[in-house]
RNA sequence: GCCGAAGUGGCGGAAUGGUAGACGCGGCGGUCUCAAAAACCGUUGGGAGUUAAUCCCGUGUCGGUUCGACUCCGACCUUCGGCACCA
């Protein structure tokens, strides 16, 4: 630890940690009681990765979230507010195969670790509700999910071309390529065609939109709207009988119907079906190079966007319905098979991308919509707004905005095609390659197919023996015992499915888990999950926003509707916290070697310090820097709250009692009540440290003046105590005690503020002349307009601003300010 | 390219139309000490002025609204985050 000079201690902190932890334990006071008659308040954080240590980023994320959920247990609500283990996946298997240890183990001992460490934070975690999602008893209900969704049409296979992650050797969901790139190693993501299991979020695009039920970040309302990727458009279709084909017209999908005259080609994917009817003989050669060639790249290489347009001409040609104009088929890799129909209607004159294509391969380029002011000569570049409709037979001469509702409508008239909703989200992929994960319920039966594990048979254990290194097939498929089944339907011998589940579908309901932990008889138990019901306040990264938080709300709002559950969202409050970086400014990793332990520093400060500091560092939402030299500086406070609530009240009585210095001393008091109260309710916790800390030094002032008695020292002290619990629960307690209270200063009520107490009696009238400030005076709150404008303009600092002019106004804001306006 | 957020002392930040810089870090001066550390006290946006009174400048840039703008509006610059051949 680099920390200099590190500020001495005035007491034990070390002891004193241990010491109420030990307590907190033996006297259950963070067992959560479901029959507690308070009104229930369900306040979640996202849980951890069990990776190897706490780091600090952990830390910064859990201790506000276990203040908040304290100061909400003071506000007299029943509190749950647990943790547990997102166990299985690729973070843990990853580390215990660079290490040569059993991913079991590896999970195991660092679960144990970090329990320890999540301990000494000194959190309100009732340990007897733990989640941990790679045992037995919690992923066989994500089996159980699965044949539900199963069922019911909400998870299927498919073989379709996916994404794949050549390091990890396994495939992943869209949401997990960020830029090309595979979310957990950052290895270039490529294709393979697979047969895999999807769970049918796309089945809830449209209510995926709707945020109108929940209080989120707009952030991450907008990162899921744009992620589900709505658009409206028809889908028409385009003749192919000449050919005698089954399909008698292929169909593509634009938005922009308006310019459906324009369409001098049409695009087909390298990898659509159709590629391969509609390719003539003597362009096969050419077009089978082509879509080989397509298939090898890479996610980054196919979806660059500054990327050269190519493509190849199959021979084939279609026939636009609307004009009859006969209009050569490419291949090209700028269509993606996984949007729309896998087809697009080229017109290169309203759109960028077909622009570039036809002039590449010296396709015509028709203007449809004319620009405003359009002279009739050729386009430099595609007009893609709004303009009038020409060349469009009938409906020359309106506007593109009208002209895209009724060319719609004669299409659909004629039969040509139809509206359609297109949302650019995929089906959740959720097969994985990989050994540390659960297995999906799955046997193959050479007579009966796709059979479902009946549930009876759940869990079907993930079997410790494998082989648990990633080969490119998943690891249990090399596992004779586990792959060799028994045909639930026939009796006769089959396969299991080999791939285990995304990590994704764990976390999808694990909320749902900590209402009854132990729970046999189901995912959850309906009475306990009835009474805690959705997560009232969810605290976590935004950088779950299109995985963890969409996925999580598709599964609330599918369970929903097979009648598992009845609510509508899993999370009704979500607030993201920020990122804690290195003294260095930039984001921790062992590479940059700015990486904070947060152990030595509870070792030396105590976990109230590291608490504070984090929260002190700046608005939770913003994130911040770690730096020791500001950690002393937390440390001094707590000191400082030492000694003040330690000191000898009886002292005071010593001294005449002042009664002007008594109702300073409440209203600080008091005031100091209403706006720690307002700053924890919005997590606000750096200002709520100011007042607190501006409280403190007050207080020393106060003991220096003397004036106030013991009694009233007695009630400032424990009202400071009772404010700080939440963010220094173990401080606090001790000092409750010593302090010569009975009981729990965690077990205190929220302190109420009085408005008369907390009142001010004078207040800094400030005088400004034409909006500068040229005086300032103490005057008493009770002053009038009059009274107030009457001292401002006999102020002697005011009189050379107005010398020579002439008073045009005078304003006053009542408790604030008079300004003079001089012209 | 599109969408969004943010730019305030040496540093983290406070103030959401009314005293810019709360609170803290760091710095400077002092007390204590043989000395240092720690602790405590004072001071600390920049400039002019005798260290005074006082004045000027100052919240990314340029404009606007207003008696008054860090705060509202318009344009721009920079940084960060997200999305990106989605037809």
């Amino acid at each position: 630890m680099a920390v200099v000079r590190t500020t001495e201690r005035r007491f034990d902190h070390k002891a004193i940690d241990a010491k109420w932890q030990r307590c907190w334990l033996d006297d259950g006071s963070h067992r959560v009681k479901d029959d507690d008659p308070r009104p229930k308040w369900y306040e979640l954080t996202m849980y951890p990765y069990p990776s190897g240590d706490l780091h600090i980023g952990h830390w910064y994320a859990m201790s506000p979230s276990d203040a908040h959920a304290r100061f909400r247990r003071m506000q007299g609500y029943n509190v749950l507010h647990p943790m547990g283990f997102d166990a299985f996946g690729l973070n843990a298997e990853n580390a215990a195969i660079q290490r040569g240890i059993h991913p079991y183990r590896w999970t195991t001992d660092n679960m144990e670790n970090m329990r320890r460490q999540l301990r000494s934070m000194g959190a309100i975690y009732d340990w007897e509700r733990e989640v941990v999602t790679c045992a037995p008893e919690y992923y066989k209900w994500n089996q159980w999910f699965f044949l539900q969704f199963y069922k019911n049409g909400l998870a299927y296979r498919a073989y379709a071309p996916v994404n794949w992650c050549p390091s990890c050797q396994t495939v992943l969901a869209n949401e997990q390529v960020i830029d090309g790139l595979c979310e957990r190693c950052s290895t270039t993501v490529t294709h393979r065609d697979l047969n895999q299991w999807f769970f049918k979020i796309t089945d809830y695009a449209e209510e995926l939109l709707d945020y109108s039920k929940i209080d989120w970040p707009e952030k991450i309302n907008r990162m899921q709207t744009n992620w589900i990727g709505r658009s409206e458009g028809v889908e028409v279709e385009f003749d192919i009988s000449e050919y005698g084909l089954d399909e008698q017209s292929i169909t593509t999908f634009t938005t922009r119907i308006d310019t459906v005259y324009g369409v001098t080609f049409v695009v087909l994917a390298p990898e659509h079906p159709l590629v391969e009817k509609l390719t003539m003989p003597e362009r096969r050669a050419e077009v089978e190079a082509y879509v080989e060639q397509a298939r090898a790249q890479t996610e980054i290489e196919r979806l660059s966007t500054d990327k050269d347009k190519t493509g190849v001409f199959t021979g084939a040609y279609c026939v636009n319905n609307l004009n009859d104009e006969r209009v050569p088929i490419f291949v090209g890799d700028y269509v993606l098979l996984t949007y729309g129909t896998g087809i697009v209607m080229g017109v290169p004159a309203h759109d960028e991308r077909d622009f570039v294509f036809a002039q590449k391969y010296s396709l015509p380029i028709q203007v449809v919509v004319a620009p405003p002011d359009w002279d009739g000569e050729p386009l430099e570049e595609a007009f893609v707004g709004v303009g009038t409709q020409v060349n469009s037979a009938q409906f020359d001469d309106i506007s593109s905005v009208d002209g895209l509702q009724r060319i719609a409508d004669h299409i659909e008239r004629n039969g040509w095609g139809r509206r359609k909703v297109q949302y650019r989200v995929r089906d959740w992929l959720i097969s994985r390659q990989r050994y540390w994960g659960t297995p999906i319920p799955i046997i193959y039966c050479d007579e009966c197919g796709v059979v479902a594990v009946p549930e009876d048979e759940l869990p079907v254990l993930l079997p410790e023996d494998a082989e648990f290194r990633p080969t490119g097939e998943s690891p249990l498929a090399l596992n004779d015992a586990f792959v060799n089944a028994v045909c639930p339907e026939c009796g006769g011998s089959a396969r299991r499915e080999t791939d285990t589940m995304d990590t994704f579908v764990d976390s999808s309901w694990y909320f749902l888990r900590f209402t009854d932990a132990r729970y046999e008889a189901g995912a959850f138990n309906p009475e306990k999950l009835a009474h805690w019901g959705a997560v009232d306040q969810y605290t976590g990264g935004a950088e779950h926003a299109v995985m963890h938080l969409l996925y999580a709300r598709f599964f609330v709002k599918a369970l929903r509707d097979l009648g598992i559950l009845d609510f509508d969202e899993p999370f009704d409050r979500l607030y993201n916290q920020g990122v804690i970086l290195g003294a260095d400014h930039e984001k921790m990793s062992k590479s940059r070697g700015n990486v904070i332990a947060p152990d030595e520093y509870v070792d030396t400060f105590g976990a109230d310090v590291v608490r504070c500091f984090l929260m002190f560092l700046g608005p939770w939402d913003q994130g911040g820097s770690w730096s020791d030299s500001g950690i002393n500086g937390m440390a001094r406070w707590m000191n400082r709250v030492w000694d003040v609530a330690t000191r000898d009240a009886r002292q005071l009585d010593d001294f005449p009692r002042d009664d002007d210095a008594v109702r300073r001393m409440q209203r600080l008091m008091h005031k100091t009540i209403r706006r720690v109260g307002e700053d924890l309710e919005r997590y606000k916790f750096n200002t709520a440290l100011a007042g607190l800390m501006e409280y403190t030094n007050g207080l020393n002032q106060r003991w220096e003046a003397k004036g106030v008695h013991s009694q009233h020292w007695a009630e400032a002290i424990s009202s400071l105590l009772t404010l700080m619990s939440p963010i220094a629960p173990h401080i606090s307690e001790e000092l409750w005690e010593r302090t010569g209270h009975q009981g729990s200063v965690h077990a205190n009520a929220w302190p109420q503020w009085d408005e008369a107490l907390a009142a001010d009696e004078v207040f800094t009238l400030v005088v400004q002349v034409n909006g500068r400030v040229r005086d300032k005076m103490e005057a008493p709150v009770s002053i009038d307009e009059e009274g107030a404008k009457t001292a401002a303009l006999e102020s002697r600092r005011v009189a050379p601003h107005i010398e020579g002019k002439s008073v045009a106004r005078v304003i006053y804001v009542p408790g604030k300010l008079v300004n003079v306006v001089a012209r």
